[in-house]
DNA sequence: AAGGAGATCAACCGCCGTATT
DNA sequence: AAATACGGCGGTTGATCTCCT
């Protein structure tokens, strides 16, 4: 009946920080013999825990891929956009920031940046602007919070109609898979979006040359997450999510990707948490508003100028 | 220097979807 | 088809750290 267990359920387990001993054994054992099932990992690598907390503590601290320190400006622009679009979704949204986890993402959002949204009105769980965002708050910062809003609903619903449309081309296509097909996370719960994120990003091959992705087999490798150039990111991904050209994001891609040097002066930036970051937010839904293709009803921006008046003012 | 308050983050808990028998 | 195990995810907790008074 059922599945056999992979392992015997042990009562006095131990819990609570991991000791570097501990640590110690789990590394040496899965670079040894790899995870294989967690539930009979403890055992045989002679720890007292559960499978669970080794696998915890296996994906949020010990594997070697992982990136530790201080969010960089663009990683945490990434954040807030993938957020506007899939909500507490941390694993997808850790699917496109290389290196970090989804447990590292959500705590960052929690003690940072929803705190930081609400400082400028805007409600960090909708996205929408808050009712209470009165008192100094201006029709210009009102006016920017319900765009920003605005646009990360629209944009939501079109990337799940387009992925719509793409997994439906896909199933009748099945027989003769394209060579886009490999690039769906198996471990992602993205599905919905993925597809038409790089159906967008293809499309924007040319007008992103330096913002694309190497090709999509560098993009996306056995984490399917997108390349080392993490800083090329958020640029990419704002180009592809917001659908179009984002201001300033080919100067950083191609510092990014010109090296070293050049984080030197990503380091320059994390430290500026100012306003031209903010209004660099603000700045880059105005554009996809202003160049975008798509329609985006009456609330398309008039007075660019009115979101970097408001951008001023969050900070 | 000491104590309190707030911030941070590693780890746990419970639920859910999928795989397996 | 049903039962069960397993892995993964998101929410929450609590220990520790940092800052302020």
């Amino acid at each position: 009946m059922g599945r056999s267990p992979c392992c015997e359920k042990e009562a006095g387990l131990k819990k609570g920080p991991w000791t570097p001993e501990e640590d110690q054994k789990l590394l040496a054992f899965i670079e040894q013999h790899g995870h294989g099932c967690w539930r009979s990992l403890p055992a045989k690598a002679g720890l007292r825990r559960c499978g669970k907390s080794c696998r915890l503590r296996w994906t949020n601290y010990l594997r070697p891929d992982i990136k530790r320190g201080k969010f960089t400006l663009q990683e945490e622009q990434t954040i807030i956009q993938l957020h506007a679009l899939l909500g507490n979704r941390w694993s997808a949204i850790a699917t496109h920031l290389p290196k970090r986890t989804d447990n590292e993402i959500k705590n960052y959002w929690n003690t940072h940046l929803k705190k930081r949204l609400a400082k400028m009105g805007i409600d960090p769980v909708t996205h929408k602007p808050r009712a209470d965002a009165g008192g100094a708050s201006s029709g210009a910062r009102y006016r920017a919070a319900a765009h920003l809003s605005h646009t990360a609903q629209w944009e939501s619903a079109r990337l799940e109609a387009e992925a719509r449309l793409a997994r439906e081309a896909k199933l009748r296509a099945l027989a003769s898979p394209p060579a886009a097909s490999g690039l769906e996370s198996p471990t992602s719960t993205l599905s919905f979006s993925e597809s038409a994120l790089f159906a967008a990003g293809a499309a924007h091959d040319d007008a992103h040359a330096v913002l694309t992705p190497r090709s999509y087999g560098e993009a996306f490798g056995e984490q399917h997450r997108f390349g080392d150039d993490a800083a090329a990111t958020p640029g990419f991904l704002a180009g592809v999510l917001l659908d179009c050209p984002v201001a300033g994001a080919e100067q950083r891609f191609a510092a990014t990707s010109a090296d070293a040097g050049v984080i030197e002066q990503q380091h320059q930036e994390e430290e500026e948490v100012d306003k031209g970051y903010w209004s660099s937010i603000l700045n880059m839904v105005n554009s996809s508003m202003s160049s975008s293709s798509s329609s985006l009803t009456s609330e398309a921006v008039t007075d660019p100028a009115m979101y970097l008046t408001a951008a001023a003012e969050f900070c």
